[in-house]
RNA sequence: UGCCGGGUCGUCUAAUGGUAGGACUACGCCCUUUGGAGGCGUCUGUAGAGGUUCGAAUCCUCUCCCGGCAGCCA
């Protein structure tokens, strides 16, 4: 519980908040913090940002971190969403505690709570319809006017909010309201509604209730019932702070402080969970968790680590200036993760038959191949060598521009682990089309004996062909066209129509036989993929490339 | 035209009256049996105008720009 824990970190302006608090013993050395989803839609990145920023106080800190659902709105809520952000929140490694926490079964309270108000003469039973409060709460210019229920006698609101609870009105017809500043320049004073007629199913509470707290109302009361200290929110809560603080007050209870900090956007996607709804809905992507989403079962499904999302929330930091994060952060924190620990394979994606005529028929060498040149503990495997290979089409070039290092028509390029080769025939279809090259190969370059006195300016990869597996790849790219489509007035129609490839008939070496499901791999040369564990059959392994490798060369 | 926030390299983020720094990106060089990784280097920034001060990104004044707020959503 000391300072000196978070002293060689960076620090935001939440560390500097809650050091003050220690200095000055605010909470009696205590730090607690929480993450409350509402559980109507999936996780995305931007929530994991929360979470780590959450969790990592409640760690840094040794304090104690909160998984809450505020599942105060029975019409938008389900237990599937319930059950995949516990799943995601795991996955990113917190610790919560033994249990789930839920707003729900804080019910009972707030209604006791709410008739406390009632008895102070804070709160009262209004009988206007949405539409006349709309009307009555007056413009950004403008003051409300006051409801003519306002000043209803304490028993009579008394009697009507129980009469609510139990079940005698329709929806829409009462609301339980604050009595506050119908002329406050800020709206969310201007008789805040507390309790509003919802009869509809909860997801934990059944039937029970048919009255149900708005955010407003609940959450500070949530906070409080835990005994969080620092209730850390995004910055469109800021308006509503005076609130928070208004009804803790009233009640005297433990008062958290709330902290707004501003949200993660990410550019070239939404992050809206109603626009992620309709993409979903809609079927532009498959599921919440197609590899395209900004969900984190999405991340997870495309192969990106825990560690790192964790380093990417670290890397971008927070703040309170709203900010478009440049998606080059995340690849980075993908890329330098599974640089230093995923186990380097060779795969031939778009496949173009090379015969080596000088080398043996039915001649197979098993060549030494390293794992990972980041982690030579990973050791090595034998990759076989024969005459028939597949090359990348990419990797060769009748007419290659200046700078090209790879396979041209007479000249020579190395196969990575094995010879330097040169290409001396280029066969074609009728339609002019590559379909095959002849090579020889120099018995002298064989890789590791040290014997090669040859340079070339280029390492290709290669897949013997008698002993490919066909797997089927998936390369993603990103689902819009344009930096922040959520600002778009129709931004349904700046998806990127090709941010799915697949690709059928992919080449990839003997040793990837037995991958299992969600096992990564480096495709030297092409980029990081894993193993898909949703939609695969059992004949066919299929890869989803998780980033690709930096290529200095594609950039030209 | 109301209230609340916020403006620092292309992007994200530090500097809390005392050398505007880091990461990412981009570019260049070195190295390299992955055009990967790694190493080195370069470019680019305090929204504007005044003021206080020996000294201002930081404090004051005015202006400009951006975001949020008029759900019985969260």
């Amino acid at each position: 519980m000391s300072e000196n824990t978070t002293a060689n970190k960076p620090k935001n302006f939440i560390y500097e908040i809650i050091d003050e608090d220690l200095k000055t013993n605010k909470w009696g050395g205590k730090v607690c913090t929480r993450f409350p989803p509402e559980p109507n839609g999936y996780l995305h990145i931007g929530h994991a940002k929360s979470i780590c920023l959450n969790y990592g106080i409640a760690r840094d800190y040794n304090g104690k971190f909160n998984l809450r659902f505020d599942d105060t709105n029975p019409e938008k809520e389900e237990t599937e969403y319930v059950e995949s952000i516990i799943e995601d929140v795991n996955w990113l490694g917190t610790d919560f505690g033994d249990k789930v926490l839920f707003a729900s079964d804080y019910f009972e309270q707030m209604y006791l709570w709410a008739v406390e108000l009632i008895k102070k003469g804070k709160a009262y039973v209004c009988d206007l319809n949405a539409d006349e409060i709309r009307a009555s709460r007056g413009t950004l210019t403008e003051p409300g006017k006051e409801s003519p229920y306002r000043n209803r006698s304490i028993e009579e609101n008394l009697n009507l909010f129980e009469r609510m609870k139990n079940g005698e009105f329709a929806n829409g017809t009462k609301t339980l309201r604050a009595k506050i500043d119908m002329a406050s320049p800020n709206f969310n004073l201007r008789d805040p509604i507390m309790y509003r007629i919802i009869h509809a199913e909860h997801h934990r509470t059944g039937n029970k209730w048919c009255i149900y707290p708005t955010y407003d109302w609940a959450h500070g009361n949530e906070d409080s019932i835990e005994g969080i200290t620092h209730s850390i929110c995004t910055l469109e809560f800021e308006n509503h702070r005076p609130l928070y603080d208004w009804f803790l007050d009233q009640l005297g209870v433990h008062h958290p402080q709330q902290i707004e900090f501003a949200r993660l956007n990410l550019n070239y996607t939404v992050m809206s969970k109603r626009k992620l709804l309709q993409l979903v809905q809609e079927k532009y992507v498959d599921d919440w968790d197609d590899p395209r989403m900004p969900t984190i079962s999405a991340y997870k499904r495309r192969g990106y680590t825990p560690e790192a999302i964790r380093n990417f929330a670290e890397i971008v930091g927070v703040a309170k200036r709203d900010a478009l994060t440049d998606i080059s952060l995340l690849e980075f924190a993908i890329r330098d993760d599974l640089n230093k620990h995923t186990q380097r394979v060779m795969a031939v994606l778009n496949p173009l038959k090379a015969i080596i005529t000088n080398y043996p028929d039915g001649k197979i060498e098993e060549l030494e191949a390293v794992n990972n040149p980041e982690d030579p503990s990973m050791g090595s495997r034998r990759v076989p060598f024969s005459k028939e290979i597949y090359i990348e089409q990419s990797d060769f070039m009748e007419n290659p521009p200046k700078g090209f290092h790879r396979l041209i028509h007479g000249g020579e390029v190395r196969l990575r682990y094995a010879y330097i080769i040169k290409c001396d025939e280029v066969i074609k279809n009728d339609n002019d089309e590559i379909v095959e090259l002849r090579c020889s190969y120099d018995p002298e370059t064989k890789s590791g004996t040290g014997t090669s006195k040859k340079k070339v300016k280029g390492t290709i990869h290669w897949v013997s062909v008698n002993h490919a597996i066909d797997v089927e790849v998936r390369l993603y790219d990103r689902l819009f066209t344009v930096e922040n489509p959520g600002v778009e007035e129709n931004w349904l129609s700046c998806i990127n129509p090709n941010s799915l490839e697949v690709i059928s008939n992919a080449k990839l070496e003997p040793f990837l036989r037995n991958a299992k499901k969600g096992e990564r791999f480096q495709f030297e040369r092409n980029g990081y993929f894993c193993v898909e564990t949703k939609h695969a059959t059992n004949d066919k392994l299929v890869f989803n490339r998780t980033v690709t490798l930096r290529d200095s060369w594609a950039k030209k």
